[in-house]
DNA sequence: GTCATAATGAGAATCATTGTCAATTGCGGT
DNA sequence: ACCGCAATTGACAATGATTCTCATTATGAC
């Protein structure tokens, strides 16, 4: 059920990099963590933040979400062993893990209902967080 | 709150080859179903087939889903009228409109609890129909 | 039929993401 | 500390879905 082919990850410095900008918080997509990296000054490449990101977000320590626009967004997750949602702001990014009740057995029930298994699902909430709402006040 | 500049589309035969292809049913993506009317004897160019999937979207007489791959699948939408779910094999791509209780009521409250509002939900629910399950069997 | 203009199609352009591959480097073994 | 080599990196090419451009065509109101 677990890989025994586990391919521990080496400490490059790239790496450690990537980990270290994730500390700032907040979904920001590849490029723009790359652009971040950059400049603080590393020289990492695009490529290798993709890289990482991607191994960091299979290995469940990190969050990722698809952007209407098809961009794919990353961020530190807090809760890295708990399957949990996301409530996040169309305007600003800002991003708060939910709960919603129920909602694993719910759709563990209409799949088998179905006759479907290997259930799984996608649930994104976005809206526009308070202090946007207010900032668009003109 | 509606559209008052509500440009009336006009009926091309390319519009009317679309809306004939998509009563075949199933999703397919905008290049799938481009393919298809080729094969039917269509000329109809692939931006064109891009277009007229977006419009129908928009104006709500298809469902759209992204796949993990992101590409868009496409496909008429028996309700029209009414905001629903789907539950998708991810093999095959057999779906169905699905109705998720108390989800459009959870959601709000859960964005007035941290005051978002304008919310917007994404969910979808896929696995592997019985069909698909029986023939994984060796 | 005329006409304004929405719609089309071929191909170029975008853009996020992935692949290539030679050069680099972490790190287990010595 | 020193080797050796596979994992990792970075510059850049390649992909692949989607969008844009624009000259040409065709719809629908009058
Ligand atoms: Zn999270
Ligand atoms: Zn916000
Ligand atoms: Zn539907
Ligand atoms: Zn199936």
């Amino acid at each position: 059920m677990n890989d025994a082919t586990a391919p521990r990850p080496r400490m490059t410095k790239q790496r450690a990099a990537v980990l270290d900008a994730l500390d700032q918080g907040g979904f920001r997509s590849a490029q723009s963590w790359h652009d971040l990296l950059r400049h603080d000054g590393s020289n990492i490449g695009l490529a290798t933040v993709y890289r990482t990101l991607q191994a960091l977000s299979e290995s469940g320590d990190v969050d990722s979400v698809v952007t209407e626009g098809g961009e794919t967004l990353y961020r530190r997750c807090e809760t890295p062993e708990v399957h949990h949602h996301h409530l996040r702001c169309r305007v600003c990014g800002a991003a708060e893990d939910i709960d919603i009740p129920d909602l694993e057995e719910v759709s563990a029930r209409i799949g088998a209902e179905h006759g479907f298994i290997e259930l799984e699902h996608v649930v994104e909430l976005t809206g526009v967080c308070s202090s946007c709402a207010a900032k668009a006040q003109h």
